[in-house]
DNA sequence: TCAACAGTTTGTCCAAGACAAAATGAATCT
DNA sequence: AGATTCATTTTGTCTTGGACAAACTGTTGA
């Protein structure tokens, strides 16, 4: 059997080392054995498990429900969630879900190219890598994909948006555009995702990836002549630290700096955060370009 | 002053929290003011500090010479350091990190687009992005640019990489090879440059992107039949974690498939790991593929 | 239906100690 | 000189148990 030391499963799991120890005081779970030193080392099939709660806790479930049940519960609960919403049951989303889960990555990739051709670049992101990308997290946690499969729809996908955003000529117009995440935030398709759809509308785009510093951001949108700062979140962030990352960069932002914040990690928020503009579905991206722009003197 | 608690210290320098608070205790640095309730607060001018420090460590200094050092003491290392190498002193490199440095991207683009044209794919990676890149890494330790232009430039660099591979057909051809970094490594440059250089010559290259954990690369490469798996490395990647994550690989891959690990993070090792092939210079990588298509039958 | 309240849950932080892996430097042998 | 062995420091990571505020829950009252 395979015995990962707690640095590794913080790593595998996104799940700190700090909450390992205290769901284990609390909830009796995970419960590693030890090495000769008294150093926790886990089993793979817990770690398994904890890769499954971490994805229900993204889901709304809360950790004193669940961490701690057997196994078969789990499985109830993501074949309970399954079943709710009938998977939008669109069948070109489903062939392509299909050509990640058979790595078929020469198939794929020539049917989201067809795509995109078909579509353009804004409905290609809407319409197809939007839902695509719901359907693959969707599918992970289903057990029908595993970590791999997810990698190389992303990379099929990044590859497709960057080409497609890199071969229209910068556009020079207005607003100006920063784009990024901050730490801790690795996905990125949020970001491409939104950059396919403001490009064709003549923003000017500049996008840092991922995970860069709220000092630099801030920095960088003030020698930049930045309107405005747009950070991206997936589910998996956890929505505690996008909140307080998010009031703090709003600190550090010149007042007359707009912050847009999108993404899956900020839905239900009751409150929105001052000064920061929540957009949550992709499509809202261009009533949020409206209103700013007429907003302009 | 803008204070920082020590789990956002951590997400920017990149040094743990357990690491903070011995350095702390050991050296007398960092020496943060605390909250109401006892816990650290990091003034910003520390926390450039540590970042500095990373950088220094990065580069093979240690702890105990460095930490609890004055500022102008490293400084002056930095200076020191970038006196001993003439810089490369290429001409078109410095041309163009003048242009990161000044966030000229569309200038950057035209200016690297014009490279890859001129130079085709191979030696556009090998001989412009990775001296550049490790150029860019030298400016931003001097401090004559910041992270969001390192990561303005990256952006760019992969943009342009991704949009040539994903113009080459896939090949088909052997051998197959799956690239990936390991988890906590999230520089992608390293592998685009592989995969740049291994296309034109007809390698089936796959590529999961970055962190990708062991057991999913192990049965990645398992079901998709690969010859060799390849992961990369930056300079910023702990050896020792690298070293002891390539043995748990090595293990969970079948033997019959190669294992080839390159980047700055495994330059200066002494003796190599048993079974895995270090390819350091990018260059090195032609060299490897020959020596594989020799063994074979 | 919404707002305010009290109660519970939960992630993160602290302290000081411990230890093994890695780096260093000295000594010894080809 | 160049390589190999050994002892010594250095250094990051892990341990325990306690503590607390922010967020969430569910109830009460308008």
């Amino acid at each position: 059997m395979n015995l990962l030391p707690i640095a590794a499963v913080e790593r595998d799991t996104g799940i700190g080392k700090d909450t390992l120890r205290v769901w284990e005081r609390r909830y009796a779970f995970p419960q590693p054995t030890r090495d000769a030193k008294g150093e926790r080392l886990y089993p793979a099939e817990q770690v398994d498990k904890l890769r499954l709660l971490r994805r229900l806790l993204d889901q709304g479930h809360r950790p004193g429900n669940i961490v701690g049940e057997p196994l078969e519960t789990l499985l109830a609960l993501v074949d309970a969630r399954s079943e709710a919403p009938p998977a939008a049951a669109n069948a070109q989303i489903e062939a392509l879900i299909e050509a990640v889960r058979l790595h078929h990555s020469a198939e794929l990739r020539a049917a989201l190219q067809q795509h995109l051709v078909k579509l353009g670049l804004q409905r290609f992101a809407a319409e197809v890598v939007a839902p695509l990308s719901d359907a693959v997290g969707e599918a992970w946690l289903q057990g029908r994909i595993g970590v791999a499969e997810e990698h190389l729809f992303t990379e099929q996908v990044q590859n497709l948006l960057r080409s497609a955003i890199g071969s229209l000529a910068p556009s020079g117009g207005t607003p100006r555009m920063l784009l990024t995440t901050l730490p801790g935030e690795e996905h990125i398709l949020g970001l491409l995702m939104v950059e396919a759809t403001l490009i064709p509308e003549g923003v000017h785009c500049v996008s840092l990836g991922t995970q860069t510093p709220l000092a630099d951001i801030a920095e960088a949108a003030r020698g930049g002549g930045f309107d405005i700062v747009a950070v991206s979140f997936s589910a998996a962030f956890p929505a505690r630290q996008a909140v307080a990352a998010l009031r703090q960069l709003r600190a550090q932002l010149l007042p007359g700096i707009a912050l847009w914040a999108g993404g899956a990690a900020l839905r239900g928020k009751r409150r929105p955060i001052d000064g920061v503009c929540q957009i949550d579905p992709l499509a809202d991206v261009l009533a949020a370009l409206a209103a700013w722009r007429a907003a302009q003197p």
